[in-house]
DNA sequence: CGTATTAGATACGTCATCGTAGCCTAGTGA
DNA sequence: TCACTAGGCTACGATGACGTATCTAATACG
Protein backbone atom coordinates (compact mmCIF):
# COMPACT_ATOMS: atom_id res chain seq x y z
CA UNK A 1 0.00 0.00 0.00
CA UNK A 2 2.92 2.33 -0.46
CA UNK A 3 1.04 5.70 -2.73
CA UNK A 4 4.43 5.31 -4.12
CA UNK A 5 3.27 8.76 -6.03
CA UNK A 6 1.07 10.80 -4.94
CA UNK A 7 -1.85 9.24 -5.61
CA UNK A 8 -4.66 11.44 -4.52
CA UNK A 9 -5.98 15.11 -5.55
CA UNK A 10 -5.07 16.19 -8.88
CA UNK A 11 -7.99 13.16 -10.39
CA UNK A 12 -7.82 15.57 -13.60
CA UNK A 13 -5.47 16.47 -16.24
CA UNK A 14 -6.34 19.30 -18.45
CA UNK A 15 -5.24 19.43 -22.13
CA UNK A 16 -5.55 21.90 -25.37
CA UNK A 17 -8.09 24.75 -24.80
CA UNK A 18 -8.39 24.42 -20.97
CA UNK A 19 -4.47 23.91 -20.52
CA UNK A 20 -3.73 26.97 -23.00
CA UNK A 21 -6.33 29.35 -21.34
CA UNK A 22 -5.03 28.72 -17.81
CA UNK A 23 -1.04 29.20 -19.27
CA UNK A 24 -2.62 32.66 -21.00
CA UNK A 25 -4.36 33.43 -17.95
CA UNK A 26 -1.37 33.09 -15.65
CA UNK A 27 1.21 34.66 -18.05
CA UNK A 28 -0.59 37.49 -18.10
CA UNK A 29 -1.43 37.82 -14.19
CA UNK A 30 2.37 36.98 -13.58
CA UNK A 31 3.55 39.67 -16.32
CA UNK A 32 1.67 42.19 -14.28
CA UNK A 33 2.90 40.99 -11.00
CA UNK A 34 6.86 40.67 -12.06
CA UNK A 35 6.71 42.96 -15.22
CA UNK A 36 7.96 41.80 -18.26
CA UNK A 37 11.46 41.21 -17.55
CA UNK A 38 10.61 39.24 -14.71
CA UNK A 39 8.80 36.68 -16.71
CA UNK A 40 10.37 33.20 -16.19
CA UNK A 41 9.48 29.94 -17.58
CA UNK A 42 9.17 28.61 -14.26
CA UNK A 43 6.90 31.61 -12.94
CA UNK A 44 4.35 31.22 -15.36
CA UNK A 45 4.54 27.25 -14.98
CA UNK A 46 4.03 27.21 -11.28
CA UNK A 47 1.01 29.77 -11.76
CA UNK A 48 -0.47 28.00 -14.10
CA UNK A 49 0.07 24.73 -11.93
CA UNK A 50 1.77 22.94 -15.13
CA UNK A 51 4.98 21.90 -15.80
CA UNK A 52 8.15 23.91 -16.95
CA UNK A 53 8.34 21.30 -19.78
CA UNK A 54 4.56 21.63 -20.92
CA UNK A 55 5.83 25.22 -21.72
CA UNK A 56 9.06 24.65 -22.99
CA UNK A 57 6.99 21.88 -25.62
CA UNK A 58 4.65 24.67 -27.36
CA UNK A 59 6.56 28.03 -26.69
CA UNK A 60 10.53 29.02 -26.84
CA UNK A 61 9.95 31.79 -24.64
CA UNK A 62 8.41 33.90 -22.12
CA UNK A 63 7.54 36.41 -24.35
CA UNK A 64 5.83 34.42 -26.87
CA UNK A 65 3.61 32.88 -24.48
CA UNK A 66 2.95 36.72 -23.26
CA UNK A 67 1.93 37.80 -26.86
CA UNK A 68 0.13 34.81 -27.67
CA UNK A 69 -2.24 35.20 -24.82
CA UNK A 70 -2.56 38.72 -25.56
CA UNK A 71 -3.25 38.60 -29.37
CA UNK A 72 -5.89 36.47 -27.82
CA UNK A 73 -7.44 38.91 -25.50
CA UNK A 74 -6.93 42.13 -26.38
CA UNK A 75 -10.30 43.96 -27.24
CA UNK A 76 -10.78 43.93 -30.61
CA UNK A 77 -14.17 46.03 -30.72
CA UNK A 78 -15.16 48.32 -33.65
CA UNK A 79 -16.16 51.56 -31.88
CA UNK A 80 -19.36 52.52 -33.87
CA UNK A 81 -20.22 56.56 -34.13
CA UNK A 82 -23.48 57.15 -34.53
CA UNK A 83 -24.54 60.15 -36.21
CA UNK A 84 -25.74 62.60 -34.39
CA UNK A 85 -23.76 63.11 -30.99
CA UNK A 86 -20.38 64.20 -31.12
CA UNK A 87 -19.70 65.05 -27.39
CA UNK A 88 -21.25 61.60 -26.78
CA UNK A 89 -19.09 59.35 -29.01
CA UNK A 90 -15.96 61.29 -28.18
CA UNK A 91 -16.59 60.68 -24.32
CA UNK A 92 -17.18 56.89 -24.84
CA UNK A 93 -14.27 56.81 -27.37
CA UNK A 94 -12.02 58.13 -24.78
CA UNK A 95 -13.82 55.88 -22.00
CA UNK A 96 -12.54 52.63 -24.19
CA UNK A 97 -9.46 53.59 -22.97
CA UNK A 98 -11.05 53.43 -19.12
CA UNK A 99 -12.05 50.11 -19.70
CA UNK A 100 -8.73 48.89 -20.80
CA UNK A 101 -7.05 50.53 -17.93
CA UNK A 102 -10.08 49.20 -15.29
CA UNK A 103 -9.36 45.70 -16.57
CA UNK A 104 -7.70 43.91 -13.47
CA UNK A 105 -5.73 41.56 -15.53
CA UNK A 106 -5.38 42.92 -18.83
CA UNK A 107 -4.85 46.43 -17.71
CA UNK A 108 -1.65 45.98 -15.32
CA UNK A 109 -0.25 43.33 -17.93
CA UNK A 110 -0.49 45.82 -20.58
CA UNK A 111 1.14 49.09 -18.64
CA UNK A 112 3.96 45.95 -17.89
CA UNK A 113 4.28 45.33 -21.50
CA UNK A 114 3.85 48.83 -22.71
CA UNK A 115 6.66 49.70 -19.94
CA UNK A 116 9.59 47.79 -22.02
CA UNK A 117 8.65 48.46 -25.14
CA UNK A 118 9.59 52.01 -24.64
CA UNK A 119 13.19 50.88 -24.12
CA UNK A 120 12.90 47.72 -26.45
CA UNK A 121 11.92 48.93 -30.20
CA UNK A 122 11.18 45.26 -31.52
CA UNK A 123 9.12 44.74 -28.96
CA UNK A 124 6.76 47.64 -29.44
CA UNK A 125 6.87 46.62 -33.20
CA UNK A 126 6.12 43.27 -32.52
CA UNK A 127 3.24 44.75 -30.39
CA UNK A 128 1.85 46.31 -33.02
CA UNK A 129 2.36 43.58 -35.64
CA UNK A 130 0.79 40.78 -33.76
CA UNK A 131 -1.29 41.88 -30.93
CA UNK A 132 -2.68 45.43 -31.98
CA UNK A 133 -4.90 45.31 -34.80
CA UNK A 134 -4.33 45.93 -38.54
CA UNK A 135 -6.81 48.29 -38.37
CA UNK A 136 -5.56 49.46 -35.09
CA UNK A 137 -6.56 51.69 -32.34
CA UNK A 138 -7.17 55.48 -32.50
CA UNK A 139 -10.40 55.56 -31.27
CA UNK A 140 -10.95 59.34 -31.41
CA UNK A 141 -9.82 59.22 -34.39
CA UNK A 142 -12.51 57.30 -36.25
CA UNK A 143 -15.04 59.26 -34.53
CA UNK A 144 -13.74 62.77 -35.34
CA UNK A 145 -13.00 61.16 -38.81
CA UNK A 146 -16.47 60.59 -38.59
CA UNK A 147 -18.16 63.55 -38.08
CA UNK A 148 -15.70 65.82 -39.97
CA UNK A 149 -17.26 63.65 -43.06
CA UNK A 150 -20.59 65.10 -42.24
CA UNK A 151 -19.80 68.14 -42.23
CA UNK A 152 -20.13 68.79 -38.86
CA UNK A 153 -16.63 69.76 -37.69
CA UNK A 154 -13.73 71.16 -40.41
CA UNK A 155 -11.89 68.18 -41.39
CA UNK A 156 -8.52 70.59 -41.34
CA UNK A 157 -8.41 69.86 -37.62
CA UNK A 158 -8.54 66.83 -37.51
CA UNK A 159 -5.05 65.53 -37.57
CA UNK A 160 -2.47 62.99 -35.91
CA UNK A 161 -2.17 65.76 -33.16
CA UNK A 162 -5.77 66.29 -32.24
CA UNK A 163 -6.33 62.77 -32.90
CA UNK A 164 -4.14 61.93 -30.10
CA UNK A 165 -5.22 64.47 -26.95
CA UNK A 166 -7.94 62.21 -25.69
CA UNK A 167 -6.03 59.07 -25.27
CA UNK A 168 -2.60 61.23 -24.39
CA UNK A 169 -4.35 62.89 -21.68
CA UNK A 170 -5.59 59.34 -19.94
CA UNK A 171 -1.66 58.16 -20.71
CA UNK A 172 -0.69 60.40 -18.45
CA UNK A 173 -3.08 60.08 -16.01
CA UNK A 174 -2.22 56.73 -15.65
CA UNK A 175 1.59 57.54 -15.41
CA UNK A 176 1.17 60.20 -12.68
CA UNK A 177 -1.35 57.43 -10.63
CA UNK A 178 -0.10 53.95 -10.90
CA UNK A 179 -2.71 51.87 -9.90
CA UNK A 180 -5.58 54.34 -10.35
CA UNK A 181 -7.98 55.16 -12.42
CA UNK A 182 -9.20 59.23 -13.48
CA UNK A 183 -12.33 60.07 -11.45
CA UNK A 184 -15.32 59.83 -12.54
CA UNK A 185 -16.45 62.47 -15.10
CA UNK A 186 -13.02 62.70 -16.39
CA UNK A 187 -13.10 61.62 -20.03
CA UNK A 188 -16.04 64.34 -20.45
CA UNK A 189 -13.88 67.05 -18.91
CA UNK A 190 -11.73 66.30 -21.77
CA UNK A 191 -13.93 66.29 -24.30
CA UNK A 192 -15.74 69.62 -23.10
CA UNK A 193 -12.34 71.72 -22.00
CA UNK A 194 -10.18 70.15 -24.53
CA UNK A 195 -11.91 68.65 -27.56
CA UNK A 196 -14.55 70.54 -28.43
CA UNK A 197 -12.35 73.75 -28.16
CA UNK A 198 -10.01 72.30 -30.16
CA UNK A 199 -11.85 71.75 -33.15
CA UNK A 200 -13.59 74.83 -33.17
CA UNK A 201 -16.97 73.41 -31.57
CA UNK A 202 -19.24 74.98 -28.77
CA UNK A 203 -20.89 73.59 -26.88
CA UNK B 1 60.62 38.93 -12.34
CA UNK B 2 57.44 37.29 -11.72
CA UNK B 3 54.88 39.62 -12.42
CA UNK B 4 52.79 38.44 -9.50
CA UNK B 5 49.73 40.64 -9.79
CA UNK B 6 48.98 42.18 -13.30
CA UNK B 7 51.12 45.21 -12.15
CA UNK B 8 51.08 47.67 -14.88
CA UNK B 9 48.44 49.42 -16.63
CA UNK B 10 46.74 50.74 -13.46
CA UNK B 11 48.34 53.13 -12.25
CA UNK B 12 46.18 55.50 -10.68
CA UNK B 13 43.21 54.48 -8.46
CA UNK B 14 39.95 56.93 -8.45
CA UNK B 15 38.07 57.87 -5.32
CA UNK B 16 36.06 59.84 -3.70
CA UNK B 17 34.05 62.24 -6.17
CA UNK B 18 35.62 61.01 -9.25
CA UNK B 19 35.03 57.44 -8.25
CA UNK B 20 30.89 58.54 -7.76
CA UNK B 21 30.60 60.04 -10.52
CA UNK B 22 32.06 57.09 -12.24
CA UNK B 23 29.43 55.16 -10.09
CA UNK B 24 26.92 57.72 -11.21
CA UNK B 25 27.79 57.36 -15.19
CA UNK B 26 27.64 53.33 -15.16
CA UNK B 27 24.22 53.02 -13.25
CA UNK B 28 22.40 55.43 -15.64
CA UNK B 29 24.15 53.87 -18.53
CA UNK B 30 23.45 50.89 -17.58
CA UNK B 31 19.41 50.76 -16.63
CA UNK B 32 19.31 52.49 -19.96
CA UNK B 33 20.12 49.64 -21.40
CA UNK B 34 19.14 46.70 -19.20
CA UNK B 35 15.98 48.06 -17.46
CA UNK B 36 15.87 48.93 -13.91
CA UNK B 37 14.60 44.99 -13.21
CA UNK B 38 17.70 44.15 -15.00
CA UNK B 39 19.90 46.28 -12.74
CA UNK B 40 22.54 44.68 -10.81
CA UNK B 41 25.04 45.54 -8.43
CA UNK B 42 27.64 43.14 -10.69
CA UNK B 43 26.48 44.94 -13.83
CA UNK B 44 27.32 48.34 -12.48
CA UNK B 45 30.37 47.04 -11.10
CA UNK B 46 31.67 46.18 -14.27
CA UNK B 47 30.75 49.03 -15.87
CA UNK B 48 31.88 51.32 -13.99
CA UNK B 49 35.20 49.23 -13.53
CA UNK B 50 35.30 48.82 -10.27
CA UNK B 51 35.06 46.12 -7.63
CA UNK B 52 31.50 45.08 -6.23
CA UNK B 53 32.60 45.23 -2.84
CA UNK B 54 32.97 49.29 -3.32
CA UNK B 55 29.70 49.01 -4.19
CA UNK B 56 28.49 47.08 -1.29
CA UNK B 57 30.51 49.36 0.88
CA UNK B 58 28.42 52.07 0.07
CA UNK B 59 24.72 50.89 -0.82
CA UNK B 60 22.68 48.14 -0.25
CA UNK B 61 21.00 47.72 -3.66
CA UNK B 62 20.99 48.66 -7.38
CA UNK B 63 18.28 50.60 -7.00
CA UNK B 64 19.46 53.20 -4.36
CA UNK B 65 22.59 53.98 -6.60
CA UNK B 66 20.16 55.18 -9.39
CA UNK B 67 18.11 56.90 -7.47
CA UNK B 68 20.93 58.72 -6.12
CA UNK B 69 22.50 59.46 -9.40
CA UNK B 70 19.05 60.99 -11.00
CA UNK B 71 18.91 62.70 -8.21
CA UNK B 72 22.54 64.46 -8.67
CA UNK B 73 21.79 64.54 -12.64
CA UNK B 74 18.02 65.38 -12.76
CA UNK B 75 17.97 68.80 -14.24
CA UNK B 76 16.41 71.31 -11.80
CA UNK B 77 16.10 74.57 -13.90
CA UNK B 78 13.68 76.80 -13.23
CA UNK B 79 12.00 77.55 -16.41
CA UNK B 80 11.67 81.15 -16.13
CA UNK B 81 8.54 82.90 -18.01
CA UNK B 82 8.76 86.27 -19.47
CA UNK B 83 6.28 89.13 -19.66
CA UNK B 84 5.48 89.33 -23.21
CA UNK B 85 5.35 86.07 -25.03
CA UNK B 86 3.14 83.54 -23.87
CA UNK B 87 3.19 81.37 -27.18
CA UNK B 88 6.94 81.63 -27.12
CA UNK B 89 7.32 80.66 -23.49
CA UNK B 90 4.79 77.76 -23.88
CA UNK B 91 6.60 76.31 -26.71
CA UNK B 92 9.88 76.76 -24.45
CA UNK B 93 8.64 75.07 -21.38
CA UNK B 94 7.06 71.92 -23.55
CA UNK B 95 10.82 71.77 -25.32
CA UNK B 96 12.43 71.36 -21.83
CA UNK B 97 10.59 67.90 -21.89
CA UNK B 98 12.41 67.59 -25.69
CA UNK B 99 15.87 68.01 -24.17
CA UNK B 100 15.30 65.63 -21.72
CA UNK B 101 13.98 62.78 -23.66
CA UNK B 102 17.09 63.58 -26.41
CA UNK B 103 19.92 63.27 -23.12
CA UNK B 104 21.10 60.11 -24.58
CA UNK B 105 22.15 59.15 -20.96
CA UNK B 106 19.33 60.89 -18.86
CA UNK B 107 16.30 60.05 -21.65
CA UNK B 108 16.60 56.58 -21.63
CA UNK B 109 17.28 55.64 -18.06
CA UNK B 110 14.24 57.93 -17.24
CA UNK B 111 12.44 55.99 -19.41
CA UNK B 112 13.01 53.01 -17.62
CA UNK B 113 12.55 53.97 -14.76
CA UNK B 114 9.15 55.70 -15.34
CA UNK B 115 8.23 52.52 -17.13
CA UNK B 116 9.04 50.43 -13.84
CA UNK B 117 7.24 52.79 -11.96
CA UNK B 118 3.98 52.43 -13.46
CA UNK B 119 3.92 48.86 -12.43
CA UNK B 120 5.48 49.65 -8.39
CA UNK B 121 3.61 52.09 -7.09
CA UNK B 122 6.26 52.94 -4.53
CA UNK B 123 9.43 53.35 -6.79
CA UNK B 124 6.64 55.83 -7.79
CA UNK B 125 6.15 57.67 -4.57
CA UNK B 126 10.39 57.45 -4.26
CA UNK B 127 10.61 59.11 -7.71
CA UNK B 128 8.40 61.79 -6.79
CA UNK B 129 9.88 62.02 -3.29
CA UNK B 130 13.32 61.95 -3.65
CA UNK B 131 13.70 62.57 -7.04
CA UNK B 132 11.54 64.99 -8.38
CA UNK B 133 11.92 68.79 -7.60
CA UNK B 134 9.44 69.54 -4.08
CA UNK B 135 8.30 72.79 -6.64
CA UNK B 136 7.80 69.76 -8.87
CA UNK B 137 7.59 70.00 -13.01
CA UNK B 138 4.81 71.08 -14.36
CA UNK B 139 6.98 73.29 -16.84
CA UNK B 140 3.47 74.55 -18.97
CA UNK B 141 1.60 75.16 -15.61
CA UNK B 142 3.97 78.02 -14.42
CA UNK B 143 3.73 79.76 -17.90
CA UNK B 144 0.11 79.33 -17.90
CA UNK B 145 -0.24 80.66 -14.60
CA UNK B 146 2.22 83.38 -15.19
CA UNK B 147 0.23 84.83 -17.94
CA UNK B 148 -3.07 84.14 -16.09
CA UNK B 149 -2.21 86.88 -13.34
CA UNK B 150 -0.94 89.01 -15.73
CA UNK B 151 -4.64 88.75 -17.21
CA UNK B 152 -3.82 87.34 -20.33
CA UNK B 153 -5.63 83.88 -20.35
CA UNK B 154 -8.95 83.59 -18.30
CA UNK B 155 -7.63 81.83 -14.95
CA UNK B 156 -10.44 79.50 -15.11
CA UNK B 157 -9.24 77.76 -17.67
CA UNK B 158 -5.96 76.65 -16.16
CA UNK B 159 -6.37 73.33 -14.35
CA UNK B 160 -4.76 70.12 -13.95
CA UNK B 161 -6.23 69.09 -16.88
CA UNK B 162 -5.22 71.93 -19.15
CA UNK B 163 -1.73 72.23 -17.55
CA UNK B 164 -0.95 68.38 -18.92
CA UNK B 165 -2.11 68.67 -22.39
CA UNK B 166 1.43 69.52 -23.85
CA UNK B 167 3.24 67.27 -21.54
CA UNK B 168 1.12 64.56 -22.04
CA UNK B 169 0.93 64.90 -25.72
CA UNK B 170 5.22 65.00 -25.66
CA UNK B 171 5.03 61.74 -23.51
CA UNK B 172 2.18 59.98 -25.73
CA UNK B 173 4.66 60.65 -28.52
CA UNK B 174 7.70 58.45 -26.92
CA UNK B 175 5.66 55.76 -25.86
CA UNK B 176 4.24 55.33 -30.17
CA UNK B 177 7.80 56.15 -31.58
CA UNK B 178 10.66 54.37 -28.77
CA UNK B 179 13.63 55.62 -29.87
CA UNK B 180 12.99 58.82 -31.36
CA UNK B 181 12.34 62.48 -31.39
CA UNK B 182 9.21 64.55 -32.01
CA UNK B 183 9.56 66.22 -35.21
CA UNK B 184 10.74 69.51 -35.66
CA UNK B 185 7.96 71.99 -35.11
CA UNK B 186 6.07 69.76 -32.89
CA UNK B 187 5.70 71.82 -29.98
CA UNK B 188 4.70 74.56 -31.83
CA UNK B 189 1.91 72.41 -33.39
CA UNK B 190 1.09 71.85 -30.26
CA UNK B 191 1.02 75.35 -28.82
CA UNK B 192 -1.24 76.46 -31.82
CA UNK B 193 -3.38 73.97 -32.44
CA UNK B 194 -3.87 72.91 -29.16
CA UNK B 195 -3.04 74.89 -25.85
CA UNK B 196 -4.23 78.34 -27.26
CA UNK B 197 -7.33 77.29 -28.35
CA UNK B 198 -8.05 75.80 -25.02
CA UNK B 199 -6.92 78.33 -23.31
CA UNK B 200 -9.11 80.95 -25.45
CA UNK B 201 -6.81 82.77 -26.96
CA UNK B 202 -6.79 83.53 -30.68
CA UNK B 203 -3.35 83.61 -32.71
C1' DC C 1 57.07 59.75 6.60
C1' DG C 2 53.99 56.89 8.60
C1' DT C 3 49.33 55.78 9.52
C1' DA C 4 44.48 55.63 8.69
C1' DT C 5 41.15 55.44 4.94
C1' DT C 6 39.35 53.84 1.07
C1' DA C 7 39.56 51.03 -3.38
C1' DG C 8 40.43 46.94 -5.62
C1' DA C 9 40.94 41.94 -6.20
C1' DT C 10 39.62 37.29 -5.30
C1' DA C 11 37.07 33.74 -3.56
C1' DC C 12 33.15 31.48 -1.59
C1' DG C 13 28.61 29.14 -0.75
C1' DT C 14 23.74 29.95 -1.96
C1' DC C 15 20.09 30.44 -4.83
C1' DA C 16 17.04 30.81 -9.00
C1' DT C 17 16.60 30.20 -13.70
C1' DC C 18 17.98 28.15 -17.78
C1' DG C 19 17.09 24.54 -21.39
C1' DT C 20 17.06 19.55 -21.93
C1' DA C 21 16.48 14.62 -21.03
C1' DG C 22 14.09 10.56 -19.56
C1' DC C 23 10.37 8.48 -17.97
C1' DC C 24 5.51 8.00 -16.28
C1' DT C 25 0.43 8.32 -16.99
C1' DA C 26 -4.30 10.28 -18.08
C1' DG C 27 -7.17 11.08 -21.68
C1' DT C 28 -8.50 10.43 -26.63
C1' DG C 29 -10.16 8.31 -30.48
C1' DA C 30 -9.59 4.65 -34.01
C1' DT D 1 -9.90 -2.00 -25.82
C1' DC D 2 -5.61 -0.55 -26.95
C1' DA D 3 -2.23 2.35 -28.88
C1' DC D 4 -0.94 6.96 -29.24
C1' DT D 5 -0.67 11.60 -27.91
C1' DA D 6 -0.20 15.31 -24.89
C1' DG D 7 0.64 16.58 -20.36
C1' DG D 8 3.18 15.95 -15.97
C1' DC D 9 7.19 14.89 -12.98
C1' DT D 10 12.01 14.81 -11.60
C1' DA D 11 16.60 15.57 -12.25
C1' DC D 12 20.59 17.51 -14.32
C1' DG D 13 24.72 20.64 -15.30
C1' DA D 14 25.36 25.40 -16.51
C1' DT D 15 25.16 30.09 -15.65
C1' DG D 16 25.05 34.36 -13.23
C1' DA D 17 23.69 37.23 -9.45
C1' DC D 18 23.63 37.38 -4.60
C1' DG D 19 25.98 39.11 -0.24
C1' DT D 20 30.10 38.48 2.54
C1' DA D 21 34.90 37.75 3.97
C1' DT D 22 39.67 38.46 3.45
C1' DC D 23 43.58 40.42 1.84
C1' DT D 24 46.46 43.88 -0.68
C1' DA D 25 47.56 48.34 -2.31
C1' DA D 26 46.91 53.23 -3.28
C1' DT D 27 45.99 57.67 -1.65
C1' DA D 28 45.13 61.33 1.75
C1' DC D 29 46.39 63.57 5.73
C1' DG D 30 48.61 64.69 9.95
Amino acid sequence: MNDHKRPAAKTTRRRGRELLDAIHQAVLLEVAETGLPGLTMEGIARRAETAKTSLYRRWTSPEDILIEALRERYPRENPTAGAVDLRGDLVAAIGLMRELMGDRILGPAMLAVNSEAMVRPELHRRMWTEVYDPQGERFTWRVMEHYAALGHIDPAKVNDLTADIGESLMLKYAVDHPGELPPKGYEERIVDEVLLPVLGVRP
